[in-house]
DNA sequence: CCTATTATGGAACGATCGGTATAGCAACTT
DNA sequence: AAGTTGCTATACCGATCGTTCCATAATAGG
């Protein structure tokens, strides 16, 4: 019934049982991976266990159902794909905001071990019948990174980043945009230079320090 | 076998055997939304028959399988949805391409009759196992419009719309980006009036005329 | 050794997938 | 009337979907 195993794994002590045959976080990442490529209704479990190197009945074992495989997936993806995100709000001004935020988005594409494009993204414009608490829970997350943005960018507006002619909602609205146009690009393939360029061009208009 | 009856339908002449009984690009324009909302992979023959109207044997016997049925839905999405984009080519300067361009995508946003997002980018971005060739054929359409707005914004620093500082490469990946970014944000259910911020905003710091 | 507990792989579950076939009626043309 | 096509309903196909069951393997504490 209960997956969560955390507990006797952090602490590295003896546990009865059988023990574990295989890396979790590894496993995780590669489920990820499918997620991200295929979306949650274009990831069977079949493809799902096939990529992680275990069996289905360990991964209903470990993981829970499918939801629950991808809210750890979830999990795992915040804590080592967009912690970079969390970095860039504490840039000193408005434009190391974003330029932080653009560059670790640029390097992300960069990675040749991570898919094109945005997991979430992937989840937030699509959604299959039946998994509608997939698509809340990942546009949850979406509404949480504008709000902190946007949060940022007011202070950016006290501070006077830039001049009090532009809209602080604005600006970070903009800026979200960018990025996740930034991500649509990737996924569709576009090169890296391209993808440099928009980055590049984007800061060499945007207002202020 | 053949689904294309459009000759006899353009032509208005008199054809054996009875009428067809239900509008095309009405049944054509409710499997969009089901795409659309959906993706490929989450739009089951169920789910479209049921939004379609129609029965099971009559969409097979019209549109042929699953693949050209979104072939002809993607024929109407660029008929009806993305006429604004050739429009915006149209325009005298760069930056009322960039205007004309997010105003269109604005405007769509707008319709209630459409969702939220873009049809292309859904289908560009994740793609089940086996759906390949639909994600090829969406993220050529990319291409196409990628291509073309480079195309106009050489133009356009022929033209000496923005200052030569500028590449216009980067101008015309960036107005791209920008445009889906948009979308995505539709998507992710921020408003209309934040929309319309992030439109202005980035039309705020757009370079040159 | 035993028992308890957990991990694992293979088989199987009912449901749904895309697609096809059949039958029969409906609505038009000649 | 005869011929042709549109459409619905139903049943069916093999494949795949997510999920569960079960026997077995591998460890712990006793």
């Amino acid at each position: 019934m209960n997956s969560d195993t955390s507990s006797a794994e952090q602490a590295g002590q003896k546990t009865p049982g059988r023990p574990r045959q295989f890396d979790r976080d590894a496993a995780l990442a590669a489920a990820m991976r499918v997620f991200w490529v295929h979306g949650y209704a274009g990831a069977s479990i079949a493809t799902l266990i096939d990529a992680m190197g275990i069996s289905r009945a360990t991964l209903y074992a470990s993981f829970g159902d499918k939801e629950h495989l991808f809210r750890h997936v979830m999990d795992l993806y915040e804590r080592e794909k967009t912690a970079y995100m969390l970095d860039a709000l504490d840039q000193p001004t408005a434009r190391r905001v974003a330029e932080h935020l653009l560059r670790g988005t640029l390097d992300l594409q960069t990675d040749t071990a991570t898919p094109k494009g945005s997991m979430g993204i992937v989840h937030s414009v699509s959604y299959a019948p039946g998994d509608e608490r997939i698509h809340e829970f990942v546009t949850e997350r979406g509404r949480f990174w504008r709000a902190k943005l946007l949060e940022r960018f007011e202070q950016a507006a006290r501070d006077g980043d830039f001049p009090a002619t532009y809209d602080p909602h604005g600006l970070a609205m903009l800026l979200k945009s960018a990025t996740d146009g930034l991500l649509v690009a990737a996924s569709s393939g576009v090169s890296e230079q391209d993808l440099d360029k928009v980055v590049s061009t984007f800061l060499k208009m945007w207002p202020g320090r």
